[in-house]
DNA sequence: ACTCATTTGTCCGTATGTATG
DNA sequence: GCATACATACGGACAAATGAG
């Protein structure tokens, strides 16, 4: 699923899949992505690498966290007007 | 100089006090701000922690990182136009 | 060309706190 | 009280690029 060894960050392969499964609509909006645990043991990497790929969705406004609750997908998944 | 005790998270604070250096001038545009490891030796926190200061105060415009050479002052310590 | 020190980038593991259900 | 889930913080490790010598 990942690659340690690319040249792409861990933390970055992980939120562009999560991103296509945004854009394919396998995750929907205002539904939650999955944890942190669960992303971590499907990807089979460390919390904080889990983590570092929530906050790079967030940074590219695809979702947005709410503390003790979860990550959801934002409303306009993508695009604008 | 910091409270870990405090409502305000160790980062936040950090980066609010290198923010002020800033704005009182001490800390000058286009020089550089003390690297990862003296900010985490000055306030006696963990390199994580120094860095997550760091990355408040890039997402605050006020300064910008340069990969193996360090985090400068923003040309523009506060406003535009 | 090479070595050394510096500095940021990434990753792992763990612990505690807070809020919700 | 317990389980889930995010927030913060600590510690350590290795890689890559830069700059000084």
């Amino acid at each position: 699923m990942v690659d340690p060894d690319g040249p792409t960050p861990v933390y970055v392969q992980i939120a562009d899949i999560i991103q296509q499964r945004i854009e394919a609509g396998e995750l929907q909006p205002n539904r939650p992505i999955p944890s942190e645990l669960a992303l971590q043991q499907e990807f089979g990497v460390a919390r904080g690498t889990a983590r570092r790929a929530v906050e790079l969705l967030r940074d590219r406004g695809l979702v947005f966290t709410v503390p003790q609750r979860g990550t959801f997908v934002a409303d306009r998944p993508a695009d604008d007007a």
